[in-house]
DNA sequence: ACCCCTCCCTACTCGCTAGTAAGTTTTCTT
DNA sequence: AAGAAAACTTACTAGCGAGTAGGGAGGGGT
């Protein structure tokens, strides 16, 4: 009926296509920048010279740099909430749960978008922009510390307090989005596995993971 | 010899001294603001409005923006180094220092600056302050991962990525300039406690914490 | 009483950059 | 081939904020 009639654009260069993939290149490109050097050092035309392009072609696929930026803190906020979906589906122990969303989060931080996520400049988001993230990444927050509570309450996490434990995994999480960069020498399996068996082991009540390795002398 | 001859100003209300107070008051005011807002956020007229006075006299006491900012970053520095000594006096494990350069450099955090530090906006420096900042942040890095690299070494710690393992604390650290309020429920030693109880459990080959709590069930 | 020094104010300048206007090249359609 | 739409360009505008000029108030020394 009110179809538009268009005999499907057929092959992988019809002009959405292309355009997507422009968009995404602007929005790794600039989030790469704004990660390194921070949101107010870079202009658009950073952005736009390091993409060989000038910068009005930038407000083809952007309302604005602002616009920008939400869209990185969306993302950053979208794999938090998809690490704690992956918690609350997990069956187990308190530890468990978290133990899912942690790795869950650094999967997709590390997968999908190389680094696209931003989290620091919370500040430079306009006000609403900025109330919807603080918003969601409060309820991530809240998320993560009922996990660790339940697992005080269950002894599979060894009795702390919740918040600043959550507080420590936050650090050491969004602390990767300001030294990680795909070309470094660790690969991202290597910092998984060291970053989850370290927290393990710091909140384990039981020491499972001793086992693995024998005692040196 | 020498001397001025001044017959030492006397009194706690000498000129100098207020100056030094007043100073002060304008680098912590600032520092919180560029923690809580970002260095760029933050205009010189919001300190100003902050502390009750106009923009200029700010610059009675800073020779410039960036100038507040190096001397944050001066101070946080100086906490990383102070803890590196700390840890290199220590005699023990490659553990033992570890652990001794967090608890330093946390205990400096906390006290003498409430959080006059930043970490974050490296990129706003003038190029000449921002290399030294460099140079000297990774002489900490550097003594950090030979901590724990001798760690691995003598069997206090379990064996992991050197590299990766001094990230990890780094997060917890750095993250704390982020959300970290002297208004805060939390004490500075509940803190210290709790953070390095969490890496000590993380990091050591043997379950030695483990004594301090029955197992429950 | 006078001067001078410190401190702080109001009222500017000037550079930098986000965003836009208007024209040009490219590309798809028919 | 013609024409239209999309993509991108150069050349601007406008506003924000760091830093400054210059003046005024207060206090301590002589």
């Amino acid at each position: 009926m009110s179809e538009t009639g268009q005999p499907a654009p057929s092959e992988a260069f019809d002009r959405d296509q292309q355009r997507r993939r422009k968009r995404l290149a602007v929005l790794k490109t600039a989030a790469s920048a704004f990660n390194r050097r921070g949101f107010a050092n870079t202009s658009m035309d950073d952005v736009a010279s390091a993409l060989g392009i000038s910068k009005p072609a930038l407000y083809q696929y952007f309302k604005s740099k602002q616009d920008i930026l939400y869209e990185c803190h969306l993302l950053a906020v979208q794999h938090g909430e998809a690490g704690v979906e992956e918690g609350q589906r997990t069956r187990g122990s308190g530890l468990d749960k978290l133990l899912a969303y942690v790795g869950r989060y650094m999967h997709g931080f590390f997968s999908d978008l190389g680094s696209c996520a931003v989290l620091l400049d919370v500040y430079s988001l306009a006000d609403k922009h900025r109330a919807e993230i603080q918003k969601r990444r409060d309820g991530v927050t809240d998320a993560v510390e009922g996990f660790i509570a339940r697992g005080i309450k269950d002894g599979s996490i060894v009795e702390r307090d919740a918040k600043l434990t959550a507080l420590f995994i936050f650090g050491v999480l969004n602390w990767m989005l300001v030294w990680y960069r795909p070309s470094g020498p660790a690969t991202p399996a290597q910092i998984i596995e060291t970053f989850v068996s370290l927290l393990e082991r710091g909140l384990a009540a039981r020491a499972s993971v001793l086992i693995e390795s024998e005692p040196k002398l």
